[in-house]
DNA sequence: CTGCATAATTGAAAAATTTTCTGTTAAAAA
DNA sequence: TTTTTAACAGAAAATTTTTCAATTATGCAG
């Protein structure tokens, strides 16, 4: 699908606020509220709007440390590469997981407590997940910049 | 502020999606529609819900290769860290750049429509930024894992 | 334990928003 | 130019949010 420039400030619009109503949004574009009701619609069914989602502050929620995981497996067959994902996955203090070019295979986001709860996972989930060749980790001392809107 | 176990699920259910109404969360919580209502209004007035988002698919909006970035500072003087950090911050390409500990100082997160993309976003942006000692970039091959949603 | 104050909950009414519908206008294709 | 399709607008209908008054639960001081 393509955008015009309605559709860039509309998107645009949304990633900042999705609770924007399609009245206020009709403002801002100079469109009627069904204007923006079809082409929110269209947005939605070819999926360049993927979800709708509250983000929450994880200083609110005690998850204010963030650790970023660098790891390398020890071998790289397609089993234990699939099975080293799906477990990665599955743990909740894993928020991202990416497959990445470089020295190392794969770089988490993990978000824990504090230093005492990722030693914790450290111990506990992230290395008891097997073929783990090596691992480093970073700490996140200051959140400069976060985002989830993309620009276009 | 601290959370009940219906606190919880409710935070979860709009982290996973927040266009739910209240009346599906009524049912979900077991709880009536204007008691959902009253809790997450208190829940965006103490700031756990930081605000509401729609999420885009990158490769939707021509922005699927992901690059991370590590970059050494030449100096960490105050003035050279705050205008690094105000000059990533107004970079567009960069969704994420986080202050971290080890060997680099900081980790940003790139979202560009290609590898040439991100040369000409290296040349022309990044390295035109002063005092910027070494970077390092790594490539996103595969997106294992991303979640917004936080989980307690 | 009792009474008071506060907080949370409920159902119903009111207000606002989303969604549908019909017809019109604009744009693209034949 | 004519035909077809897509986008748009305004109004009505349906649904949802928000407000309101009253009730029930909860915590605390006496």
């Amino acid at each position: 699908m393509q955008f015009d420039l309605i559709d860039k400030k509309l998107i645009s619009l949304l990633q900042k606020d999705s609770k924007k109503t399609n009245k206020e949004l009709s403002n801002a574009l100079n469109l009627s509220v069904t204007a923006v009701y079809e082409r929110i619609k269209k947005l939605e069914k070819t999926g360049v709007i993927d979800k709708y989602v509250a983000l929450i502050k994880k200083d609110k929620v005690n998850k204010a440390f963030v650790a970023f995981c660098h790891i390398k497996l020890t071998q790289h067959t397609h089993d234990y590469v699939v099975k080293f994902e799906r477990e990665v996955t599955n743990l909740e203090e894993v928020t991202e997981c990416y497959h990445i070019s470089g020295d190392y295979d794969y770089l988490l986001k993990v978000l824990v407590k504090d230093m005492e709860a990722f030693r914790e996972f450290m111990v506990s989930k992230l290395t008891s997940i097997n073929h783990i060749g090596s691992t480093h980790s970073m700490f996140m001392i200051n959140e400069v910049k976060h985002t989830t809107a993309i620009s276009l």
